[in-house]
DNA sequence: CCGAATTAATCCACGTTATGGACTTAATAT
DNA sequence: ATATTAAGTCCATAACGTGGATTAATTCGG
C-alpha cells in the first residue's frame, strides 16, 4: 500500500530530491538547484544549510560564469563524512570496499580465499576481519559508515541465503554470524546495480554476469527488476536447445551448459586441466581451433537466451560481465550475429551487446553503491543525521 | 527524477490513499480508516468530506457491530458519478465498455468486424460510433466518463501504433482520428491488468494471451512491467528450439510456431478449413487423436517457453487467456509437466498455471479499469474535482 | 430505566513545511 | 559612480496534518 504523507515525510523526500540534484548536477547554485526541483529559493537555501551541518554536501567556491548579476556560490556532493562498505562473498575470494558519498572508492581490500573448502561460520569469521580493517582505515580518515551490504552467490530473501549450491550453503543466516548490522542481496544483482552507478551503463540494461553459473540483473529506469520473489535474471536456465545435454538444474539445453564457464572449457578442449579461463585466452589469442568454436558455439547460444530475454524483458542494452568480459572479443560477433537474425524484424533496435568496465569488483561496489544511493534518496534513513 | 514535494501534492498523494483503502476494505467507518491508514481522524473525516462532495465514495449506513461505543457510521465507493470507458480494437471485433468507480461494468457493445479488410480511418470511424453509443448511454446513468483508453493489438508508444501486423497498421496516430481525448495502449498489458482488476489474479502474475500471436503481460506488485521501451512481454518469439521452424519474426523454433493459433489449427489437420478454434474443441471433445497430438506439443512448447520466462522474469502465478482459455483443459498438463520436470530442482515452488475467467474482454476492461484505478490513486487528477 | 464506560466524529488551537515577495549582497554594464 | 542583474536570506503567510477537547451515539452494569 502507498504510505501515507506527513510533514516530516515531505520534507524527507524533498531534500532527497535536493541531494539527488546536486549529485546529478555537480557543483551547482541554490538559485539552479531552486529551478531544477521546482522548489523556491528559500526552501533550497535551508535544506543546502542542513545537508552542509550534515557533512553531505560542501561549499566549492564561486560560480564566476560570466554573467552580470551576483555570483552564485556553487554546492557539491562531500565524500568527506559520509561513506559505506560494501563485501562481498564469493567461491575463490572475499573482498571489501569502503565508498563515500561522492562514489569514490576510499578503501578497497580483496583476499582469496577458497569458500568451498570451509564452513559458512569460518568464512564469515573471515570476513569479518576484512570488513574491520575496512571499517578502521575509513574511521581513521574522518569517514562514518552509514551502512553495510554483503553480496553473495546466491538468491537472497531477508538475509537468509536459502542455498548458494556453488558455496555449498543451506540456509544461512548471514547478518546472524557477523558483528555488524549488515543487508544481504544477491550477487549477481548487485553486480547490475554496480555497473549502473559505478560503470558506464545506462538507465536501462539487463547485465549478465558469468560465472559458473551465470546470473543476470535487469535495471528498468535506474531500478532493479527482482520479479514476484527475488528470483528473476537466472540467465543461465533459459533453455537453448529443449533436448539438449542434461543440467543440474533438472532440465536440459539450459544456457549454462553452452556457455557457462565449466562447459566453455570442457568445450575448448581444456575441461581437466587447471589453467581456466586465463589458459583459454591464451589459447584463443594463440588462435588454436577447439577453443575458438566453443566461444564460437558459446556465444551462439548466449545469442539465443538473449533473444528470449530481450522478448520478455525489453532490456534497452545488455552490458555483458564475468568471465564474458575477457572473453568478449570472441563472444561478442556470434551473439550479436545471433539475435541481429532473430530481433530486427520485430524492432527498430536490437539492443547493443557492450562489456563491462568492471569486472569481479562490480556486485562489491554495488553492496556498497546502494547504501549511499539509499542515503541520497533520503537522507533521514542515516539515523545520524542531525538531530532535529 | 523523483519529483518535489508540495502541500498539494502531498494532500493529492493522502486522498488518494484513504479512497484506495475505502476501496480495499470495502465499507469501513472514518475511524477504522485512520488507524489503517496512519492518518489522524481529522485528516480522514475532511478528505471522506471532499470525497462525498466528489461523489467518489457514499455514507451506507451504520456500523453496528455490537462492541460498544458509538458506532461508526460507513463509507464505501460510490459507482454513481465517476465512470471510465474502455474501448478495444482487434482483428475480428471492436468493443466497449463503460466501467464505475466500483469496477461494475454498466455498459457493454462489441461488434463483429473484419478490420484487416478496412483502413484505420473507417475502423476507428466505427469505434467512435460505437464509443458514442457508450457515452450516450453512460450520461444517461447520471455518470461523468474521467477517461478513455483504446486497447490496440500490438506495440504502442505514446499514442503511436508503430505497426500492428495482424491489423495491417503502420504508424497510426488513433488519439487523432477520434474526437474523444483518449490514451492508446497495447492490448496484451492492458489484458494483464484486466485479469489483475477484474478476475481472480493475485499481485504477481504473468497473463498469456494467445491469439493469433502470443503476447504476455508481467503484473509484479500490483504494476504493470513494461521494459526499458514498452516491448516487454512478447512470449511468442520466445526460442523453443533454435532450428525449428522459421517464423515472421525472422527467427526460427519462436514459440508461435508450435502453439499460435495458426499452427495449432495446422497441426491438428484443420489448416484450410474455416471452423477456427470452435471446430478444434469439438474435435478435442470427441477425442480425435490428431488434435489431442496438437495440444499435448503446443502445451510442452509452452511449458518451454514459460521455463524460460519464469527463470528470466520470476512470476508468482501464470494465468492463461486468449484461445488458451477455451483449450485448458488439453494444455494445461503437458505445460505443466514440462515447466515442473525443468524447474522443481531450482525453486521451491513452480508457478500455478490457471486459467482467465474473462476470456475476450480482458483487455476492454483492463482499458477502462487502467482509468478508475489512476483516479482512485490520484483523486485529482480527474480534472472536474471539486474546485478548491 | 439510568448512569458509566466506550467509541465515532467533529472542532479548534498549534506545529511543521513550503511559498512568495521584500531585502541584502555582490557582481557586471554603462 | 550609478544602474542593472542575479544570488541568497528574511519574514509574514498559507496549506496541511496533529492532537487534545468536545459532542454524539451506542453498550454494559446495576
Amino acid at each position: 500500500m502507498t504510505q501515507a504523507l506527513r510533514h516530516d515525510a515531505m520534507r524527507a523526500r524533498n531534500l532527497g530530491v535536493v541531494l539527488a540534484e546536486v549529485r546529478r548536477s555537480g557543483p551547482v547554485s541554490r538559485a539552479a538547484l531552486a529551478e531544477i526541483t521546482g522548489l523556491t529559493k528559500t526552501t533550497v537555501s535551508k535544506m543546502v544549510g542542513d545537508l552542509i551541518a550534515a557533512g553531505m554536501v560542501a561549499e566549492s567556491g564561486a560560480v564566476r560564469d560570466g554573467e552580470r548579476g551576483r555570483p552564485g556560490t556553487a554546492v557539491a556532493l562531500s565524500g568527506g563524512r559520509v561513506a559505506a562498505l560494501g563485501l562481498e562473498i564469493n567461491v575463490d575470494y572475499l573482498s571489501a570496499c569502503v565508498v563515500d558519498l561522492t562514489l569514490a572508492v576510499r578503501t578497497r581490500y580483496a583476499q582469496a580465499v577458497d569458500n568451498r573448502m570451509s564452513s559458512p561460520v569460518e568464512t564469515l569469521s573471515h570476513l569479518q576481519e576484512l570488513a574491520q580493517k575496512a571499517v578502521d582505515e575509513a574511521q581513521a580518515q574522518g569517514l562514518v559508515i552509514a551502512g553495510v551490504t554483503v553480496a553473495v552467490p546466491g538468491p537472497v530473501d531477508k538475509g537468509l541465503v536459502h542455498a548458494a549450491p556453488n558455496l555449498g550453503w543451506h540456509d544461512v543466516r548471514v547478518p546472524d554470524l557477523l558483528s555488524l548490522t549488515v543487508e544481504v542481496d544477491n550477487e549477481a544483482n548487485l553486480a547490475a546495480l554496480g555497473e549502473l552507478w559505478f560503470g558506464s551503463a545506462p538507465e536501462d540494461f539487463l547485465h549478465v554476469s558469468g560465472e559458473i553459473g551465470i546470473g543476470a540483473g535487469l535495471v528498468v529506469g535506474g531500478a532493479l527488476f527482482r520479479g514476484a520473489s527475488g528470483l528473476a535474471g537466472e540467465l543461465g536456465h533459459v533453455v537453448v536447445a529443449p533436448d539438449g545435454p542434461a543440467c543440474r538444474c533438472g532440465g536440459r539445453g539450459c544456457l549454462e551448459q553452452y556457455a557457462g564457464q565449466d562447459a566453455l572449457l570442457r568445450a575448448a578442449g581444456l575441461g581437466g586441466t587447471a589453467g581456466g579461463v586465463p589458459e583459454l585466452l591464451e589459447r584463443l589469442r594463440a588462435g588454436e581451433r577447439r577453443p575458438l568454436e566453443a566461444c564460437e558455439r558459446a556465444g551462439r547460444a548466449l545469442g539465443v537466451a538473449l533473444t528470449s530475454a530481450v522478448h520478455l524483458m525489453d532490456p534497452g542494452t545488455i552490458v555483458l560481465g564475468g568471465v564474458f568480459a575477457p572473453l568478449f572479443e570472441w563472444i561478442r560477433e556470434p551473439a550479436h550475429r545471433t539475435m541481429t537474425a532473430r530481433l530486427s524484424t520485430m524492432r527498430h533496435t536490437v539492443p547493443a551487446l557492450t562489456v563491462s568496465r568492471l569486472g569481479g569488483d562490480a556486485a562489491t561496489l554495488g553492496a556498497a553503491g546502494r547504501i549511499i544511493h539509499r542515503v541520497i534518496a533520503d537522507p533521514y534513513s542515516w539515523r545520524r543525521f542531525a538531530s532535529r
